[in-house]
RNA sequence: GUGGCCAUAGUUCAGUUGGUUAGAACGCCAGGUUGUGGCCCUGGAGGCCGUGGGUUCAAGUCCCACUGGUCACCCCA
């Protein structure tokens, strides 16, 4: 085998491609509902765009992104997420001009250059959904809720949401020194990841996997408890309504998102069920951005999830969606029979009918066999016998029944 | 980027203490008195045993490297 697809990168075959149809216009339904509209942008995009808004010290930017030079010299990058992109096109296209709300989903590829492994792909696929010019604890709810519905509608129970505040650019600073002034008096004890986090990112280092670190950490300072008035009430909001919504969750003070544009909210729906990669979906507020990138300062909440580690679930449920399968399949008996078995799969089909004939030549038993592997509901045998008498015999497939049908109107005995 | 495990037909897997032309099941193709699928029977095609080195009279089998896969760390959706 000479060629092969690039390491991390997975076809979607046949068999498969059905299922993930299915979630998809799942997915679409329930965003719709919440009034969500589709956008879809470049795969690709400056990298400046990405190193802006992700962060230059997150491993995304510094370690995992497909970034090339491109025939005239320019800086491209494979997009790692969808947020960037989305704020973009939102500044360029001055969508935030003509309504004060805009709400927005996606659903498309993302790569990151990252060792392959469950749950985690270099191509891998993610949805999400935006909502840009509101500053309310409403709008983090309905982000959430969104989320949320689209497991529920899939049959998706096993799974936890996890919320939590970070702050904004007041409170978060002050919380950042104390929690520092507190890891630095242990720093020697802690994993060498954790020391290095302690200066550029304390708050990583309370979300460390590391069970010592875990064990030393266990009554530092959480940020729930360092919120400014503002947070903390925004903080609340977002809580009650989620348990009107009857959606449960827990607090999690320890919870911190991968990326450096979040502020205030920011929430993670996991799942036991998977590996170790297990975050179906990840979220949160992110006021700064759009500032950050140009545009006029407009805050925002949106999330981003996983359809791999989606449809890994599924697949485990024996979750099946419906295969289309032919309605008819039509058998030549004899070469005389072959151009016109063709031809009346051909206005068949322009009458919108799913129908499968032979293209190999084969024998009738071949015929025969392949209507079966097709899982066709009919099939039908014409000869120069059936060509003369101008009908022949229609054959449900699965019932074992047959009758005698006139070969010009066969659509109106396809049901 | 680091580590564990794995690598034999299309697929899932056997393969003896190293020993002749590498097997099974399923799938595929063809037949079963020439015009009818699913079950059954018969036959057939299909493998550089991941690649390259080494040990040995002899390697699918033992050793090394590489590649690929997989799981975990890391990171994240």
């Amino acid at each position: 085998m000479n060629y092969r697809s690039i390491k991390g990168t997975k076809d979607i075959l046949p068999g498969e491609s059905s299922r993930w149809q299915f979630v998809e216009q799942t997915i679409r339904e329930v965003f719709h509902r919440f009034n969500y509209k589709e956008i879809r942008t470049p795969v690709f995009e400056n990298t400046a765009l990405f190193s802006r808004s992700i962060g230059e010290l997150t491993d995304i930017v510094g370690k995992e992104m497909y970034t090339f030079q491109d025939r005239s010299g320019d800086s491209i990058t494979l997009r790692p997420e969808g947020t960037a992109s989305v704020m973009r096109s939102y500044i360029q296209n001055n969508l935030g001009e003509a309504q004060p709300l805009v709400k927005l989903y996606y659903i498309g590829p993302m790569f990151r250059q990252e060792r392959p492994q469950a749950g985690r792909l270099r191509q891998f696929h993610q949805f999400g959904a935006e909502a840009t010019g509101s500053p309310t604890a409403e709008t983090d709810a309905e982000i959430i809720a969104v989320a949320i519905e689209i497991y529920r509608r899939l049959g998706i129970t096993n799974y936890s949401l996890k919320i939590n505040s970070v702050g904004d650019e007041e409170c978060r600073p002050k919380y950042k020194e104390i929690l520092r002034n507190e890891l630095v008096k242990i720093a020697d004890k802690l994993s060498p990841e954790s020391q290095k986090r302690i200066e550029q990112n304390p708050m990583r280092v309370l979300d460390s996997k590391d069970e010592r670190d875990k064990a030393l950490t266990a009554n530092m300072p959480l940020i729930v408890d360092h919120l400014n008035e503002e947070c903390a009430s925004h903080f609340e909001k977002v809580k009650s309504l989620l348990t009107s919504f009857g959606i449960p969750f827990v607090v999690d003070g320890r919870l911190v998102r991968g990326l450096d544009y979040y502020t205030k909210t920011a929430f993670e729906i996991s799942s036991n069920e998977l590996g170790s990669q297990d975050a179906l979906a990840g979220g949160g507020r992110y006021d700064l951005l759009i500032k950050e990138l140009g545009g006029k300062s407009t805050p925002s909440v949106g999330f981003a999830a996983g359809m791999e580690r989606l449809m890994m679930i599924l697949e485990k449920k024996e979750f099946q969606s419906p295969e289309p399968k032919p309605a008819l399949f039509i058998a030549a008996a004899d070469e005389s029979a072959r151009a016109w078995a063709l031809k009346t799969a051909m206005q068949l089909r322009y009458q919108g009918i799913y129908v499968e004939t032979d293209l190999l030549n084969r024998s009738l038993k071949a015929q025969m066999k392949e209507a079966d592997r097709q899982n066709a509901k009919y099939s039908i045998v014409v000869g120069s016998t059936e060509l003369a008498a101008g009908k022949a015999l229609l054959k449900d497939l699965s019932e074992h029944t047959q009758q005698e049908v006139p070969l010009d109107n066969l659509q109106q005995f396809l049901r």
